[in-house]
Parts: C-alpha cells; sequence; structure tokens
DNA sequence: GACCATACATAGCGTTGCTACGTATTGACG
DNA sequence: CGTCAATACGTAGCAACGCTATGTATGGTC
C-alpha cells in the first residue's frame, strides 16, 4: 500500500478500530493488520500523533493503564466521535463511488440509499 | 466532497480525463465534473499545477494550440502514462478493497484476481 | 547477556491540494 | 460602449497529513 494513498482517510481507519471496544495505539495497528490480511501496516510515527489529534478533537478519550508491567493507554470513542465515524463513513461511500466512477467507468458498488 | 480526501488519488483522476483522447485543463475539470454528477469541482488552482506536474513527470505531453481566439494547453497521455494510469487503477481497487472492509466491515467489491 | 516483541513518543521532512490572486480573450446584454 | 460571465491559463503561499528516523522502557526467551 503506498504511503501517501491513505491521506484524509486515516482518522476513519482508527475511529472504526474502536468502534467495537477501547484500544491501544499498538493494538490498533495490529488489528488494521489483521483486518486487512495484511496489506495495512501502518508505523507508529502514523498512529500515535494521530490517536492524539483525535483525542484533542474530542473524538477519542484516552486512559492510562499497567498491564503486564507495560504501560498502555487505552482509546475509546466519545460520542462526538461516534458521530464523526458515521460522517466518515458516509464520506468514505461517496468517495468510492466518485473515484471508481471515473477510473472505473462504473459506480463500484451500487449506493442503496 | 471535502478537500482533502483526494489525496494521493488526483493524479489518477487526471489521467482517466485524457484516456479517451487529449483535452486541455479546463475541459479536464469540466469532464470529471460531468462523469462525478457535479460532486467533483475541481479548483484549477489545483488541476493546472497537476498537470504540470504530470507533464514533468512524464505522464502527459502538453501541446499549444489556440481554437477561437483563445490559448490552450491540450494533454495528451504518454505510453508512460498508460502504465501509470494502469497501475493507479490496480492501486484504487485495493485500496478501496482494504478501507472498505474496515469501515463497512467487508470487501466492497470482491477483487477477481 | 542478547535479542525480539510489546508499548509509547516526537522532531523534521516532503508531498499534496487548496485559497487567493492575476492575466487575457470572446460573446452577450443593456 | 461598458460590464459581466464564461473560457482558459498561470503562480505564490499555506496548511494538513502521514512517514522516516530515532529514542525510551519493559518482559520474555534463548
Amino acid at each position: 500500500m503506498r504511503a501517501e494513498t491513505l491521506k484524509g482517510h486515516l482518522d476513519g481507519l482508527l475511529l472504526a478500530s474502536l468502534e467495537d471496544g477501547p484500544r491501544h495505539g499498538y493494538s490498533v495497528i495490529e488489528e488494521l493488520r489483521a483486518v486487512s490480511g495484511g496489506q495495512l501496516d501502518l508505523p507508529t510515527g502514523t498512529v500515535y500523533p494521530a490517536l492524539h489529534r483525535l483525542e484533542t478533537a474530542g473524538l477519542i478519550q484516552g486512559r492510562w493503564s499497567v498491564v503486564a508491567g507495560r504501560r498502555r493507554r487505552a482509546y475509546q470513542l466519545t460520542a462526538k466521535g461516534r458521530r464523526a465515524l458515521s460522517k466518515e463513513r458516509a464520506a468514505w461511500t461517496r468517495f468510492a463511488a466518485v473515484v471508481g466512477s471515473v477510473l472505473e467507468g462504473r459506480q463500484p458498488c451500487p449506493d442503496p440509499t
């Protein structure tokens, strides 16, 4: 997966990975790698600053803990974060349809709405 | 369409709009607006520099002409540009599948490969 | 003791697209 | 004839974003 491809869509991925419950940064990376079949292997230098950004923006909330002698910061979606995720999803659907229609000459997946 | 959403995918769109024959910048903008149903309305400050970039990279080649008293620069895909477009398409398919699977919990469009 | 996996963090950089502006011609409208 | 919209090109400067490289520290394994 080329680097810059992700631009503008990272936040959505991070929020989505937190949807089913709190996770810490390292775990988010592993989760995304797993669900993408290894195609998405985000560097820590991408994820940690992004999580800080999302927290500052009030979309997630972090809490320190210590597990097996290692400190962790587990993040949880806020109500605002959930709304943002839902917007990201909608934006992605539109975006994918538009780019798909240009690149592939068709609607990638007909939008049921 | 939010601004930054496009990052990293603009080149593919521009190359695709030149696939069916030469076009000048203004015409590329109109074409993309048309095929996207008005959702994609690229500012000239985005398109012209991008076309220059693509030309410098050898993916397209421009030629000046004058039509109805107005100067135009019509761009045409080079062989290298065609190869790049095909790579962009493949990259898009992979990318859309990955993001789709994370955001929507499924493969948006199963990849036939 | 060395090394890898786990877990966090930041500085600095390059790319990218946008905003805002500027130039020039043609044609329509009053 | 003056004004304005559409056509058509261009650039400077900016802000956002994600990556690379690097650093710290612990626990488990060999």
